[in-house]
Order: C-alpha cells, then sequence, then structure tokens
DNA sequence: TAACAATAATTAGTGTGACAAATATAATTA
DNA sequence: TAATTATATTTGTCACACTAATTATTGTTA
C-alpha cells in the first residue's frame, strides 16, 4: 500500500474544492443566470473594484493573467464588462462594468448568497476559524517569499 | 459591498486547491516523471485496485467518466496501462498496470511523498482532523442522499 | 422474439488552469 | 536618439471538469 494519509488530504480538498464549485454551477445553470461561477466572480470583482488593470484584477480575482483575459472576453461578448484604453499608457487597459452587468449583480446576489450557503451547513465560527487558518497556511506553505 | 463572508471561504478553498495541485505538479515536471498529478492519481488507483471498469475506477478516483477516459487514454499512450475487455459483457472493461506502469510507482512514489509533505507543514494531528471533519462536512452538505 | 429500456463507455463542446511564447508599447541606457 | 530592456496583454497549447449526446451492448417486457 502506498497510501500516504497525505495522499488522502490532497485528494480530500481537491474533491470539496470541485464539489463547491460544481453545486455552485448547477444552480447558476437552473436559474438561468446566464454566467458561469467563475465569470460571476470576477464581474464581482469588477463591480466592487472598477477601473483596474488586466493585471491587477487578475490578483484580486486569484487568477492567472491569460485566464482572466479569456473570462472578461466571455463577459464582453455577454456586454456585462468592457474594457476602456489607459489614458496615457496604451499597453495598459482598466476594466469597467457595464449598466447591464450592474442590472445582473443586483438581480443574482442575493440569490447566489442564498444558495451558496447550503455549502457551510453544520458548521460553526469555530470550524470557519479553523477551516480558515488551516488552508491559508498550507496556502503559505506552498507560496514561496 | 456584496461581500459576503462564505464567498470568501469558497475563495480560500479553491485557491488552496489549486496552489497545492499547481506545487505539485510544477515538482513532477521538474523531476521528469512524465505524468500529470491526476494520471499519477490515477496510475496509483489502478496499481492499488486493479482490474476495475471504467465506472469503478472513475468513483474511486473522484473523476466523472468522461475525465477518467481521457486520462486512461494518455496512460495507454505511454503505456503505463491498458484496457482489458470483459469476458461476459463486451460493454465492459478491466483497468490494469503494466510492468512500466509498475516500475514508474516504484520510481516515484517516495518522491512524490517527500515533496507531497511541504504542504502540511506547522499542521499538528489536530489541525488534520478538523481538515479531515470540516471539508467532509461540506462534501456531504452537497451531496444529495 | 421484436421492441423498448437500461447500462458502459466514449465523443463532442465549452470553460477554466497553467505555462510559454508572441505582440505592442513604454522605460532605460549607451 | 537608437538599441536594449521591461511591462501589459494576448495568443497558443495541453490537460482537466462538467454536461449532453452517441455508440455498442445487454436486459426486460409485450
Amino acid at each position: 500500500m502506498l497510501n500516504e494519509s497525505y495522499n488522502q488530504y490532497s485528494f480530500i480538498l481537491d474533491r470539496t474544492a470541485r464539489k463547491v464549485k460544481q453545486y455552485a454551477q448547477t444552480a447558476f445553470a437552473e436559474q438561468q443566470f446566464d454566467l458561469t461561477v467563475d465569470q460571476w466572480i470576477v464581474l464581482r470583482t469588477i463591480y466592487e473594484n472598477p477601473s483596474l488593470s488586466n493585471k491587477e484584477m487578475a490578483e484580486l480575482c486569484g487568477k492567472d493573467q491569460p485566464t482572466l483575459t479569456r473570462i472578461i472576453d466571455l463577459l464582453i461578448k455577454k456586454e456585462f464588462a468592457e474594457r476602456i484604453s489607459h489614458p496615457s499608457d496604451r499597453r495598459s487597459l482598466r476594466l469597467h462594468i457595464t449598466k447591464k452587468g450592474e442590472d445582473k449583480i443586483q438581480e443574482i446576489a442575493p440569490k447566489v448568497a442564498d444558495f451558496r450557503m447550503q455549502a457551510w451547513k453544520n458548521l460553526n465560527e469555530e470550524d470557519f476559524a479553523h477551516f480558515t487558518r488551516i488552508l491559508n497556511t498550507i496556502y503559505d506553505n506552498l507560496t514561496q517569499k
């Protein structure tokens, strides 16, 4: 048997993260939000932090730049966001939400909060503190200084 | 501000899971294992549970069937695994590891265990108990009976 | 036993993640 | 200021996740 318990922890972590995302995505589809979970995350981040560059936005969303570029492409195709060129640096751009994007946020934010709660049932404040501390410890262990 | 703390938990979970996988994948690449992390997980599962069907193996690996099919395709291309047809049910097949696959397991298993440990530094037995309990609670919350 | 339903596996399509390379522009320096 | 270096973004490629559709085969029932 090669099954060291550490392998098991990786497995549990990966499996749970996928389940959380999948559960949300199913709800998004059922309620016809016309957004994926990741598109929603990015749209919400643009809404809360307008006028950032691609690079800054990627950092905030916890995604790499190419991934963010492609998600923005899709949000623009759906007319929820737009790229505004930077006045003095033509390499750069600023990400903005559109009116249609804001409306979408207003429409679905409460519903998202609603079914997101399902994941955290049967857990208390102390559990959340452990959860945050332990996962952040793991993250820091693997992030070079 | 729409930033309910529950969104934050999803973010931390997703970010940590990706970091753990990415860290391992980088080590796999550096040491030229000629496997992705997921291919390794599947190969190890086949090794430990020989002669299961695609469906059963997918269940054990925590992956869906199409994903498993493609990972197996890649393992077969690398000659680490093979599909054997079921004697009485021609729809079904049995997954087996090859000699070359077994050699690969023997070669890299200790090395994997080695750098996998990096993720779990600064955590004690009690933390692991919390980790397992909390993540499994979340998973169960989202898995219909 | 012929028609229908169920099952195992694969294929197709879209989205995301990671990494490298390419492109365009700006900043620096010789 | 011409050449070089650095930066912002996009494009290309491969792998994985998920859903739906397809194919092949087996089981069930009228």
